[in-house]
RNA sequence: GUGGUUGUAGCUCAGUUGGUUAGAGCGCUGGAUUGUGGUUCCAGAGGUCGCCGGUUCGAGCCCGGUCUUCCACCCCA
């Protein structure tokens, strides 16, 4: 008995429009990355569990695909540890590999284990799906893509900079409109826990005001006092939730707000550089902001961070993210290698851009002329032409079964294909064949011999 | 992980207070002078009503479970 099919939860199909599509994203990102200097590497879609495991804090571990062990595991597992049903303590014994949550783990353990094959700075990107078992929503997924920019081994500012002109230039090349890059710093969010009194609650702190936009400064306030930061303090951080203005009125804020912070004076100096050297460099597209409440939920990161909202009148989330991280090989045993990365997310990139009809029309159309099928001698002939064809780089097709007429023509209306070519019992015999014009319905006749005139016309 | 929501033909959906052989549009297949598609006309195929169990004389409709869809949290691309 058949059985009905169907795949896992959060998980897709992509027919052949959709793949065209996804391909002119990747496409268009992966041409800029390789013109902003970056390689390409590709790491495998599982990972050994200990180098996932306590990367993405404790709401990460949860989230991340276990792959069962093989063979007799459970032989190895004794009474009593079943018995207590503790599942920290069982997981490892259960399994051993876990596919990855995300691109850049991966690639720090890369770095580490490559250590002295790799020229540093060393610039790669990673276009490959990720998986986690979160709960599917609309621009959520268990496996979507993620492709990654990052540079390990270089601790100027001057890379920060590309990278936000990297994402201008995608989302222009991609003809994306109203994208804004929105910019922060981590020391400042440092500097700012610091002055109010609540830098042992730095994690709580950013979280909840991460949330600003979203849900309203009351209710921020709130959330940081059921975290346990004092009322004084949230008191102190209110007079930061209604910041606004130009972004020279904002810095001049937050430079009397943390006058007594170092760090906070530091994230401050290297936000300010950084947006008036994108400023002066200019951008061809997106908008480039500060956001003070933009936390990022990653705690890897360490200085400036990056986040990159859908257009306005499409309701997404980020479409990309990112920052600098100045330990993270650090964990694998490679110290005091700065790396700064962003991510783009391809899933919800297509996902607008199909919203706001932005891909190009001419996707879709593969087969550019398409031939009849008249029978064994015609179509030996059709086949010949749709060689020369194809030699000349032009993409052609043969119908390969002698059908209906009719069925034949209908075939190609579907599939949208823009001319047909006919070689029957006629055109055979005068050594000619006729193209049709789906679109206005004419036809001409060539001369076999003068096929080259006509694949220079379809050229032009 | 918490709370809610959805599931009927390939697709989009109807289906009255539980009551005979479950419907429509689109699509599909075939036909309307055997070399002409996208428009028209005619005919036809296609469903164990997500799955399992329960209540009932009787369940697409009521109840429980399960899977799935979408949504809000959590978190994130």
């Amino acid at each position: 008995m058949a059985q009905k099919p169907s795949i896992p939860k959060g998980t897709r199909d992509f027919n052949p429009g959709e793949v065209l599509k996804r391909n002119f994203i990747i496409q268009t990102i992966s041409r800029q990355f390789e013109r902003f200097g970056f390689q390409p590497i590709e790491t495998p879609a599982m990972e050994n569990m200990e180098t996932l495991m306590g990367k993405y804090g404790a709401e990460g571990d949860r989230l991340i695909f276990k792959i069962l062990n093989s063979g007799d595991f459970l032989k190895k597992i004794d009474r009593e540890s079943l018995e207590q049903k503790d599942i920290v303590q069982i997981t490892p014994l259960l399994s051993e590999k876990a596919l990855r949550y995300d691109l850049t783990v991966p690639f720090a353990r890369y770095v580490v284990m490559h250590q002295n094959e790799i020229d540093f700075p060393f610039k790669r990107y990673q276009i490959q799906p990720v998986w986690r078992a979160d709960r599917p929503q609309r621009g959520r997924f268990r496996e979507f893509y993620q492709c990654d920019a990052d540079v390990v081994g270089a601790k100027g500012l001057v890379q920060e900079l590309e990278f936000i002109q990297l994402y201008d230039r995608v989302f222009t090349d991609l003809g994306l409109p109203g994208v804004v890059i929105k910019v922060n710093h981590r020391k400042i969010l440092s500097g700012i826990a610091e002055v109010i009194g609540a830098a042992q609650r730095l994690t709580d702190f950013t979280v909840a005001l991460d949330k600003l936009d979203k849900i309203g400064p009351e209710k921020v306030r709130q959330e940081m006092i059921e975290k346990g930061i004092s009322e004084g303090a949230v008191q102190r951080a209110s007079a930061l939730f209604e910041l606004s203005g130009s972004t020279e009125a904002q810095l001049n804020i937050l430079r009397e707000f943390l006058s007594e912070s170092p760090v906070g004076m530091q994230g401050i100096s290297e936000l300010e550089l950084l947006i008036s050297q994108t400023e002066a460099l200019g951008m061809t597209g997106a908008t480039c902001q500060i956001d003070i409440t933009l936390a990022r939920g990653l705690n890897y990161y360490t200085g400036a961070i990056f986040e990159v909202s859908a257009p306005p009148e499409v309701p997404m989330g980020s479409i990309g993210g990112g920052g600098r991280y100045d330990d993270l090989t650090g964990i694998f045993g490679l110290r005091d290698v700065s790396g700064v990365g962003i991510s783009f997310g391809l899933d919800r990139i297509y996902l607008v851009m199909e919203e706001l009809g932005l891909f190009p029309v001419a996707l879709n159309q593969t087969v550019e002329v398409f031939c009849l099928n008249f029978g064994e001698q015609e179509s030996r002939a059709a086949l010949k032409l749709v060689m020369h064809l194809r030699d000349t780089g032009i993409p052609a097709d043969l119908y390969p079964d002698p059908v209906k007429v009719a069925k034949q023509f209908k075939y190609a209306d579907k599939r949208g294909f823009p001319y047909v070519i006919l070689i029957g019992a006629d055109e055979l015999r005068e050594d000619q064949f006729t193209v049709k014009d789906m679109k206005t319905g004419q036809q001409q006749t060539y001369a076999m011999e003068d096929w080259q005139t006509f694949a220079a016309q379809l050229n032009a």
